[in-house]
RNA sequence: GGUACCGUGGCCGAGUGGCUAGGCUGAGCUCUGCAAAAGCUCCUACAGCAGUUCGAAUCUGCUCGGUACCUCCA
């Protein structure tokens, strides 16, 4: 029992989440697909849902999150020769398909890994789910939704639209679904234009292929989605996540597929994440302005000025809420890095301050402000994880931080159970739900000691006023990317870049 | 063409009827051996027009501009 919110696309509003079973909650979220490198775009629904998973962990659901991985392939375009995305890049670049599929798969599990996010509970492939999906399909035709054409197996629309709401999800009347179906001269075997493939026959030379009822062939796109989810979370499922892009038609025929399978709709609540884009437009293959994660990591783009931390790229996209689309550029993830980096320091002192034996002096204004801004931190959270208000309410915490800190308010300010609070929240927001990290580079224990030592000569020096010493220290660190700052309370800091 | 969505200060972005987030940048001040950091203060916006309302960035209509989906797409 919680007041969390959602914002369910298929009926346009927030509501107020109720798990099928009490206490557990199961949630889908479309993986990707690794015929290619994952980029920025790629990073927001993965970083989005990861939140999610951490929130609802956070409120106490075991959560089942399953992520699938798809590595079968689809058709580059529809109408034309059946191609398989994945095989045909495969022949160019001369590898084994799934020699392929492996290395973008780890490559993607690289990435993930760097934005801290928590591994799902179940990451099925599609070629692992063969069988449950040609399973599906039979359903499918036993029931009288789906008609077999030369070993190809399509989904009929207007059989389903007759009884079934077909085109709720993204807003689509079916009539003009069906109205644009003007069948294209004999060659397309499809009733229907809207029709869409469960099961594809292989040319001879496709190089991904499964026996079938209906003969050597691969399955078509939406099915996976339908099989995995339906196995692992069951007939009806909380959450299904992806991309608004995929809203139509990907996620539209997954509901139909379903529902005549399992005579449930499948999922409760439908959530898609906005897009990344790139100078106003959204980043992606056919808009060829993508910027590979690999390439936002290390700054080897010709767009991006510098290399971003993962961290980074994390808070920036945590900083606007998930259903509105994001603007890339250098200037905003400049922009968040420095953000960040203003936090994060901030987070670190509170957590190294004690409150001791002083006696308590609570300011009251203080006091309740304090309490009010991070009682505000679950609400926001819980009116469709709204990160971006409670990012802006952790900042709103730094100059009280940072004065404790400088003495310019005192710790007693706050009472001791304020105070208290205060630390284990923003633990609690900083680092288990929002997944934040330290960005500064990771040392090893033995230089941390050497730079220690300079510490201890630099405050010698400056005791004895030798400033050309002190400053030696502090320019020289500085220019290897170390920088001192000299605290209020005589205590010297470091931090890095 | 059809269907949605969006247009907020120098930039990024919250915000759905009144109390005018937050980050970054810029300016000033304080602290400081200097520097950095930090703190305080300032720059106060809602595409345009018309309407509803005591009151609108927020509701309605129109105009202009942009984007997304309709095909693979996170």
């Amino acid at each position: 029992m919680t007041n969390l919110k959602i914002y369910n696309s298929y009926t346009r509003k927030k509501e107020v989440f109720s798990p099928i079973t009490p206490g557990h909650v199961g949630m889908y979220v479309c993986g990707p697909t690794v015929s290619g490198e994952s980029h920025m775009g790629h990073a927001r629904p993965y970083i989005t849902f990861d939140v999610v998973n951490r929130y609802l962990t956070h409120l106490g659901y075991k959560v089942r999150y399953v992520r699938n991985i798809t590595d079968a392939g689809h058709f580059e375009e529809e109408g034309r020769e059946a191609e398989d995305k994945i095989s045909k890049k495969a022949v160019l670049e001369k590898l084994e398909p799934m020699e392929l599929v492996q290395k973008y798969t780890n490559l993607f599990h690289w990435a993930m890994k760097r934005f801290n996010n928590i591994e799902p509970s179940i990451e099925p492939t599609a070629t692992g789910h063969i069988v449950e999906q040609i399973e599906m399909i039979k359903k499918i035709i036993a029931a009288g939704y789906a008609y077999e054409v030369n070993g190809s197996v399509y989904f009929d629309i207007s059989k389903y639209a007759e009884d079934h709401d077909y085109g709720k999800l993204s807003g689509r009347v079916i009539d003009d679904l069906l109205e644009t179906t003007r069948v294209l001269e004999g060659q397309d075997e499809k009733r229907n234009k809207a029709d869409f493939a469960l099961w594809k026959n292989a040319a001879p030379e496709h190089i991904m292929r499964w026996q079938s009822p209906w003969g050597v062939g691969f399955p078509g796109w939406h099915i996976e989605c339908s099989a995995m989810a339906t196995k692992y979370l069951g007939p009806e499922f909380d959450i299904h996540g992806g991309g608004m892009d995929l809203q139509f038609p990907h996620h539209e025929s997954e509901i139909a597929q379903s529902t005549i399978c399992n005579h449930t709709a499948p999922v409760r609540y439908w959530m898609h994440n906005n897009m990344i884009t790139i100078n106003g437009k959204k980043m992606g293959k056919s808009y060829n302005n993508v910027i590979k994660l690999t390439e936002l990591f290390s700054g080897d783009h010709p767009a991006l000025e510098k290399p971003y931390h993962p961290m980074v790229v994390r808070f920036f996209i945590l900083q606007t809420q998930y259903r509105s689309t994001l603007d890339f550029s250098n200037e905003a993830l400049q922009a968040a890095e420095k953000g960040l980096k203003r936090l994060w320091e901030a987070y670190e002192k509170l957590q190294a301050m004690e409150y001791g034996t002083t006696p308590e002096k609570p300011d009251e204004a203080l006091e309740s402000k304090v309490s009010r801004t991070l009682a505000e931190l679950d609400e926001f959270m819980n009116d469709d994880f709204n990160t971006a208000k409670v990012l802006a309410n952790l900042f709103e915490l730094v100059p009280v931080i940072n004065s404790i800190k400088d003495k310019t308010i005192p710790l007693a300010a706050l009472s001791r159970t304020g105070f208290e609070l205060l630390k284990k929240q923003f633990r609690v927001y900083m680092e288990d739900i929002l997944g934040l990290q330290d960005v500064s580079g990771a040392d090893n224990e033995k230089l941390e000691k050497v730079l220690q030592l300079l510490i201890e000569l630099r405050k010698e020096a400056k005791k004895n006023k030798d400033f050309f010493t002190s400053d030696k220290i502090r320019d020289q660190l500085s220019a290897a990317g170390i920088m001192l700052k000299d605290e209020k309370d005589g205590g010297i800091s470091v931090s890095y870049e």
